[in-house]
DNA sequence: CCGTATCCTCTCTGATACTG
DNA sequence: CAGTATCAGAGAGGATACGG
């Protein structure tokens, strides 16, 4: 029932989950968007752009549509003119904190093996 | 100009990092071939193409090989013939069930919100 | 057995211009 | 302000054939 591959790490990961996982922070620049939700809890698509130096609106965007399809960001628009929105992890994208401090550590202790 | 980014998650999490951590499993087949490392320890080319169906050659090699510039799986060629190649996660390679396990977590939750 | 060498396609990324 | 539309380049991924 579950997914296609029976595939296992070590001792019962699922190679479709942490591929799913994997994916939903891929590219350039989503983990840079999250990693500004982590800290700021509330942006508007300016801000982000603002603070995001060499990112296009394009991908900007592109990339805020993907993570909300994921169920990781919650886009949150306010019908005035002109337009204001606004950005913000949702409780399931919060929960990637433990994953992304895993990967933390284990990209920093090879770089100081100390 | 991707800045050398003092980018910060939560805690106190740098994405390059992350990024670092992310791109070592990025791709279609690296966390296939991880997870059969995971699980067998020493494994010759060809098993691994037997194991993984779908699989080219040339991707194989490819990612091994990416995987081994980034010190995940090392490779170990006895000097006969026909020639004989295993590889086998590198004490570094191993390190990284932490990570993958919270990737599972975090992906096997969002689906199984009971 | 363990790879290389080509060639081709498709996705990702980005620059630029425009709009409700 | 918060997007869309278009066009183009680079590279990842893959099919197939060949080589030590």
């Amino acid at each position: 029932m579950m997914g296609t591959a029976e595939e296992v790490c070590a001792s019962s990961c699922t190679v479709d989950y942490v591929q799913a996982g994997l994916r939903v922070l891929e590219g350039r620049w989503k983990l840079v968007i999250v990693s500004h939700l982590f800290r700021n809890s509330l942006l508007r698509f300016s801000e982000l752009e603002r603070l995001i130096p060499g990112i296009t609106q394009k991908m900007l965007i592109q990339q805020l549509r993907a993570l909300e399809a994921d169920g990781v960001v919650e886009r949150i628009a306010h019908p005035v003119v002109p337009p204001h929105v606004e950005y913000r992890l949702t409780p399931d994208g919060l929960g990637l904190e433990g994953a992304l401090i895993a990967l933390d550590d284990w990209a920093r202790t090879r770089h100081q093996p100390a």
